[in-house]
DNA sequence: CAAAGAAGTTAGCAGCCGCTAACAACCGTT
DNA sequence: AACGGTTGTTAGCGGCTGCTAACTTCTTTG
């Protein structure tokens, strides 16, 4: 079985997202990940530890080269296997559950296959 | 987020997988699932309390028809998932990982849409 | 039969991930 | 300046999933 990444990766790619749009701190991620933010807290210390995020003195969060490119692989899974599923029919909210779901445990040998497979079904349209 | 199927799921499916070939204790699944036998032995004591297994008067593991039909449609999702795969050129090792790691997480949109793309697939040989 | 081995079980521990309650710190408004 | 609201933090809890140690029970074998 692999490994369990997907806490990890949903913070750092929801760090990331967010960070387009402004200042993230931890009540903004508590509110998008549907969680208390006891919980937010004491698990980006765990990510600061780690080396994905720093905080700075007002208490916001920033990615670091690490965690930006856990965050963008991550995110490159996910627009990916929401584009596949889109293709194939899926309704975009359950596909983007699903993409969610798949993206954390995927191989780097069937992201490639499924990535191709994309490709060349957007070709031939 | 979706629910955490996949301890449940890998046990009835080794445990259907085993049945076919003789009985089923509970050292053989902690050989298969790579774990110690005392965990085997407390979740299996929930599998029947869930209604998922019975345990005979030799400690043999039997699926309920709650257990079987969820064992038989994970194993149809992870065959399905895995033939895909391989059609798409992924390693069988790999690809029996990713499936194993896939098939508790797809929603019956995607597995449907997954499903008719290898059916394609495999007319076009 | 007795000793050794294999299997099942129980108890207690640890790590992960969530929660609530409660407190501290920092706003804003009045 | 004082009050109230938001945010961050800590402490303590519970469920899940694994572990080891130790006990029982059953089987096998010398």
């Amino acid at each position: 079985m692999r490994r369990k990444m997907t806490r990890r990766e949903d913070y750092l790619k929801l760090i990331y997202t967010l960070s387009r749009k402004g200042e993230v701190h931890g009540a903004d991620l508590a509110d998008a990940l549907d969680v208390k933010r006891p919980t937010v807290c004491v698990y980006l210390k765990r990510l600061v530890d780690i080396g994905d995020i720093v905080m700075d003195e007002h208490h916001c969060v920033h990615l670091t080269q690490q965690g930006l490119q856990i965050a963008e692989s991550t995110l490159d899974k996910h627009g990916m296997l929401l584009e596949l599923l889109q293709n194939l029919g899926v309704p975009s909210e359950v596909a983007a559950g699903d993409a969610c779901a798949i993206e954390h445990n995927i191989s780097p040998e069937t992201y490639s296959a499924l990535k191709q497979l994309l490709n060349e079904r957007q070709v031939n349209v």
